[in-house]
RNA sequence: GGGCCGUUAGCUCAACCGGUAGAGCAACUGACUCUUAAUCAGUAGGUCCGGCGUUCGAUCCGCCGACGGCCCA
């Protein structure tokens, strides 16, 4: 990877006569006791059974302090928010192992046996009676006290910043618990999880381009999932009335500190349901969520307040606009207008774009940005929502919101079209677009249609971002924050 | 894709107007049996991101490029 620093050949040179001594550098047959969390639990719980005489435990961790005081010696255990300090004494271990000891580095993974005692200090603390190597580091760790901050190498080498830095850990132990409070809120709802093709022959269920792949023995096309959407669906149509899907789903655009290539989406379906029965389900799902992971239904994002209890607003697209948007009402309706006011406040607008398509390119621009608070906006535009069911008033509207926390879109709902024809018409809609030059216009997917043909009950669905919901709750300012190998271009060389 | 900023020791960062690079921690040698950013004495460590140019002389100025960060589309 790198040039061999001095350090490392100096770290060689040890290793090999360690080697040569005889030590092996790389047992594994040291079973702990338990963990230092579990450790620290016990000291809470049963002091009494501690000291000189009380219990011993084998206890194993990388050393990531180390205080050596001539004949006896303090090191460091981590593990995550939990410390475990070891005082390693000379005429406890003996002269060999003790000599060995202080030839081992930062780093280093050990294990040790022995009773626990207090220092002068009060800090319950192992006193080694046996110690052995468990694993030998050949590169030492960065700085111990400012630790690795580039962000560069936090993304590139994110074991060195998840050793380091315990902010970033619990970035991602927050994530993981996200994601199973979410799952186990599915499942009491009666959701079944499934999962369906990440490589797809025709990728459909949202607009974006695509990357693409090939597979040899078919000798045919494929490409990575834009989204599960359509085949979530022909569940639907196939009786599993309440399906979610957890997983990645791959958009090849721009990188951004709100966009990675592959994202985590939760996508789920329910039967006789529509949009708002899903943005109830929304409120109490993210309601649950925050208090488990956050404690409170208040949270603090990039120095705003953000209230997450229930009860978030509903404002239709049109009306925001005006009141959110500052938008004069009398120019909605006025294509002319409008399209005056998009270039004022510069909001590229093609000249191919349908009414509705500039009225979202507009709340996109002044009033998304401004959604702070939780927020539903429904009534979105039939041509900017190829897969919503039309509202039964208004057909140039459809059944469907968006919600956005922090100005940033975190979730997109929608009542379904079961009507084949109309699926039909909308995917010859999008075709047009397509041959107009937006390349990311639904592609036909005839096997979809021909799915809607057998029939598929009123159906309602929702996906959310999950990258962007653990941002929010992480106070996460870049999505690469919040997953843990980001994509970085490739060093050269 | 565009703009701004950054890249110096293993890590975190300095270096005035262009005059051959410095600190803390880490490392190495030694002292030290209650330290906790341990302490004390000493030592070593650099392709100043890369290339080209200007100059007597470039970490510094100019151009090109690589990678990254932020903002914008």
């Amino acid at each position: 990877m790198d040039k061999e620093s001095n350090l490392i050949q100096l770290r060689k040179e040890k290793i090999l006569d360690l080697k040569n001594s005889g030590v092996n550098l790389y047992p594994n047959d040291f079973k702990p006791s338990c963990s230092i969390k579990a450790l620290k639990k016990t000291i809470e719980e049963n002091p009494e059974t501690l000291g000189e005489k009380g219990d011993e435990f084998f206890m194993a961790g990388r050393m990531m302090a180390v205080n050596i005081m001539g004949k006896s010696s303090f090191i460091r255990f981590k593990e995550g928010a939990e410390q475990l300090q070891v005082y390693i004494q000379k005429n406890m271990i003996g002269d060999d192992n003790y000599s060995l000891f202080k030839k081992l580095d930062i780093g280093d993974f050990i294990g040790v046996k022995g009773p626990l005692f207090q220092t002068k200090t009060g800090e319950w603390t192992l006193q080694a009676k046996e110690f052995r190597l468990l694993s030998k580091a050949m590169r030492s760790l960065p700085e111990k006290f400012h630790g690795i901050k580039d962000p560069e190498k936090r993304y590139r080498q994110r074991y060195l910043d998840l050793i380091m830095n315990e902010d970033t850990q619990n970035i991602f132990i927050k994530r993981s618990r996200i994601i199973s409070t979410m799952r186990q809120f599915f499942e009491e709802k009666g959701f079944m999880e499934v999962e369906t093709p990440m490589m797809q022959p025709v990728p459909g269920g949202a607009e974006a381009t695509p990357f693409k792949t090939w597979h040899n023995a078919l000798g045919m096309e494929l490409f990575l999932r834009i989204a599960p959407e359509l085949y979530l669906k022909r569940l639907v149509v196939g009786g599993f009335e309440k399906v979610f899907e957890i997983n990645r789903n791959f958009r090849n655009e721009g990188i951004s500190t709100r966009h990675n290539p592959e994202f985590t989406m939760v996508e789920f379906y329910q039967a006789y349901a529509d949009y708002e029965t899903l943005m109830d389900l929304t409120e109490e799902m993210f309601e649950i969520i925050v208090k488990k992971i956050s404690g409170s239904t208040t949270i603090e994002y990039q120095g705003q307040s953000i209230h997450l209890n229930k009860g978030w607003r509903r404002i239709s697209m049109i009306d925001s606009l005006e009141q959110i948007g500052g938008v004069d009402g009398k120019i909605l309706n006025d294509p002319e207008a409008l399209l005056t006011l998009a270039q004022k406040n510069n909001i590229p607008i093609s000249k191919k774009d349908r009414h509705g398509k500039v009225l979202t390119k507009v709340f996109d621009a002044l009033v998304e940005p401004k959604l702070i608070q939780p927020t539903f906006i429904t009534g979105y535009p039939v041509e900017v929502s190829p897969l919503s069911r039309k509202t039964d008033l208004n057909p140039e509207l459809t059944d469907r919101f968006e919600l956005f926390i922090a100005g940033r879109e975190i979730a997109n709902g929608f009542s379904e079209i079961n009507d084949p024809e109309d699926q039909q018409q909308r995917f010859l809609m999008q075709v047009r677009q397509r041959d107009e030059g937006n390349s990311e216009a639904h592609i036909m997917d005839s096997e979809y249609v021909e799915a809607l043909e057998y029939g598929m009950p009123p159906t309602a669905g929702e996906g959310i971002g999950i990258d962007r919901l653990v941002m929010l709750l992480t106070d996460s300012p870049s999505i690469r924050e919040v997953i843990l190998f980001p994509h970085m271009k490739k060093i050269s060389e």
